[in-house]
Formats: C-alpha cells, structure tokens, sequence
DNA sequence: CAGCAGGTCAATGTATGCAAATGTTCTGAA
DNA sequence: TTCAGAACATTTGCATACATTGACCTGCTG
C-alpha cells in the first residue's frame, strides 16, 4: 500500500514527471499495460497520454511501440538554435510589454537565486522558473506554449549545464544583465543578452558531452 | 454506399482536415459519438485523435467538450509575432545549410506559382507548399516541427490574404526575392525579406478583417 | 412570475475484451 | 554450427460496455 500516494494528477503529468525526473531514460520503451499497472489505471487514459507525449516528440515510434525520445548532437544543435531564438524574441517582448510587477519579481528571482549558486539541483529549477517567468512577461500565448515544448524537450538531455564548475556564479551573473535590460525597457538588448546566455549555455554543455565522452 | 472512401488515413488526419476545409468552424463543439459515426470508426481513436489536436491548441475546452478554437484579433497579432520570428529563422537557416537541389525546387516553384495568381484557393496551397519547403530546407527538425504549428493554427483563421486584390502577384515578387537572398547564401538577407513577407502578409489580413467588419 | 430544487439525459471518462501485428524463441535441416 | 521457418508470446490498436459528471429541463414553491 506504500505507492497508494493517488494524487489528482493526470497519466499525462505522471508519465512527463517520471521522465523528467529520469525513471524513464531515452531509449527506454513504454509499454502501455506497464504503465497502467505502474499508475493503477487502465490502459486507456495511458494510450492518451502516450499519444500527446507522441506529437510533442518527448516519444518517438520504434516500430509499433513508443520509446523515450533521445537527442544526438545534431538535434542538441538544432535544438539550441531554435531555443536561442524564441528566448531571444521573448525577452525582446518582456522588455517591451513587461508591466511592472513582472519585472520586479524577476528582480527579486535573481537576487534569492544568489543563495542557490552551490547546490545544482535547486539551481536548475529556479533557473527553470526564471526563463518561464520572461516567457510569461512577453504577453505572447504561442511563444509561451512554443517554448514550453523547446524547455519539456530539453528534459531529455540528462545533465544540466549548470552543474559546470563556476557555471552556476556567471549564469545568475548573466541573469541580472538580462532583467537589467527589461528593466531599461532595451528590448534589442534584451534579446541580444538572452540570445547570449543561451549560446553560453549551450556550449557548456558541449563541454560537459565532450569530457563525459572521454572519462566513459 | 457513396460515402465509403475508406481511405487509409487516421483519425487524426481526417478531423485535422475537416477543420481545414471548413466542415467545422471555430466555435463549433466536437462531440466524440458524432465524429466516431461519421468516420466509421469507434469512440477511442476519435479521442485520441481530439486530444492530440488539443495539445496543439487547435481544440480548447468549453467546460467539459471540445470546441473548435477560435483567434480574436490579440492572439492573431501574438501569432504574427511568432511566425514572423520563426519564418525568418527558417530562411536565415535555408540560405546557410539548402542544398543547390532544394534551392532549384524553391526557384521553380516560384516559376510554376506565376500561373496561379489569379485562383486564391489554388495559389494558397501552393504558398503553403512554398514556405513549407524553405522550412525543410533550414533542416532543422524543431523548426520544422514548431512552424508546423504555427500554420496549423493559422488554419483556424477565415479567409488567406492571398484573397486580397493584387495581392498574388505582389507575394509572387516577394517569394522570389526571397529565393535570390537564399541562393547567395546572404541569411541575413533571406531572413529579413522573409519577415518583411510575413508582415505585409499581416497587414493584408488586417485590412481584410477591417472591410469585412464594416460590410457586416 | 421568478427562482430554486430535483431529476433526467446526454456526453465524457474509464475499463476491459478481442483481434491483428510484430517480435521472439525453439526446432530441424543443411 | 548456423540459418530458416514456424509456433508462440507479447503488445498494440480498436471496439464496446459501464460509470460518472455536468447540463438542461420541468415543476414546485415563495
């Protein structure tokens, strides 16, 4: 009876979350009646959840059944490039159509993420809430529910960059730039230092790939 | 008897194509037992086929049923901003990474589309086949998969642009403005000229939207 | 006459059964 | 020993039956 935590949550979150959190890895394959008997419902509201998974491309086909969707480089690179411009746009939009309040809380994220500079799990997911908060501060519904997908894909990247030595200081440091230029109402600039952040990130995570390859 | 063209196509597709050609309009509620009767086939892969349509925000939910999702005059703007942004990635990519083979298909369909330019219907497919190849041609997959979106929900918008008086032959000179910054590989160039399209595109619409208020 | 309560009905959500397809393993022969 | 083929097991896909919930309609009461 210890996993009757029964949580009003939906197959669709509870599957999301267990490949988020890494129960489910890429490659690994999902097999419906698994599932159900994981989640103690049917087979029924799993396939639905499988199948919008499916369209969002955090599953892919092989064959006939669905596995968790993996990234090679060339899609990490393919990713980024897309990511890097809809962060860019978005905080372009924050910059021009942030209300006041908007920019203020992300103020106020910067200065307590400071405290988190050591601990990388933590980090990411304030990290996480901080790029969501400049999507939300664009008062774009499509570019939210564009990068919501960019961000829910990048979930199938196992590690993240921000567990690179020293990573962790010069992000938060970045971060200020950015909210700087929201706050300046600077929307070229804006972009232009999120657009950089992003590429920073990318290549520290090119970085981490590249030693993990040679340490294995 | 008539009725029977099984064609092999899913359920999915099917409704996707209803709604395209305008059998269900915005604000029409999809009612699963109907769609399953209609298309001869059972409730279950009808409501896989809602679902994965309401992922894509093509469906919202009006209570508990699904209606036909409709675009107020905020979130076509919203939408603009966003394909505009991606469009013009795409072009930017195309420039840099098309193949001499893509660039000719590009050239030629340009060429074959001049003949089209006083049928609205036939010149609106063949414009979506055009931008969809430039998309291909950026070769990258989530931009693909992300302007996939965008035009999908454009579908949920009446009338084309390409409706507009003149404005066929005006869009014709601008696809092959594009496709020259494209094959000199001057991205910058093909970006900008595809956003500059897009925006007009935008403004035709606007102007549309504004006559046919009034008519009304 | 208006408003509320109760009931009825229709549509959604869930479970389960069945058939078809796919992948696997075991056996037999070259 | 290896390869081919067939029987078998597993799993998906679809259909149908059952449960549940929300909406609407009617009738009663203030």
């Amino acid at each position: 009876m210890a996993g009757s935590r029964n949580t009003q949550k939906d197959a669709y979150s509870l599957i999301l979350e267990a490949i988020d959190v890494g129960v489910y890895k890429p490659g690994d394959r999902l097999v419906e009646s698994d599932l159900a008997e994981r989640f103690g419902v049917s087979r029924t509201p799993i396939r639905e959840a499988l199948q919008r998974l499916e369209t969002q491309s955090l599953l892919e086909r092989d064959g006939r059944s669905l596995i968790v969707a993996s990234l090679d480089h060339n899609q990490m690179a393919e990713l980024y490039v897309v990511r890097r411009e809809l962060e860019g746009l978005a905080a372009g939009l924050a910059a021009q159509h942030a209300t006041p309040e908007e920019i203020r809380v992300l103020r106020d994220m910067v200065e307590a993420d400071n405290a988190l500079v050591d601990d990388p799990t933590e980090l990411a997911r304030a990290n996480r809430r901080f790029h969501e908060q400049i999507h939300l501060a664009s008062h774009n519904r499509y570019l939210v529910q564009q990068l919501d997908l960019v961000h829910r894909t990048m979930a199938l990247m196992a590690t993240t960059s921000l567990a690179a030595e020293g990573r962790g200081e010069i992000a938060q440091s970045e971060h200020a730039g950015i909210v700087d230029a929201i706050e300046a109402r600077d929307d070229q600039r804006a972009a232009q230092a999120l657009k950089d952040h992003i590429s920073i990130a990318f290549m520290t995570r090119l970085k981490q790939d590249a030693n993990s390859r040679i340490k294995t």
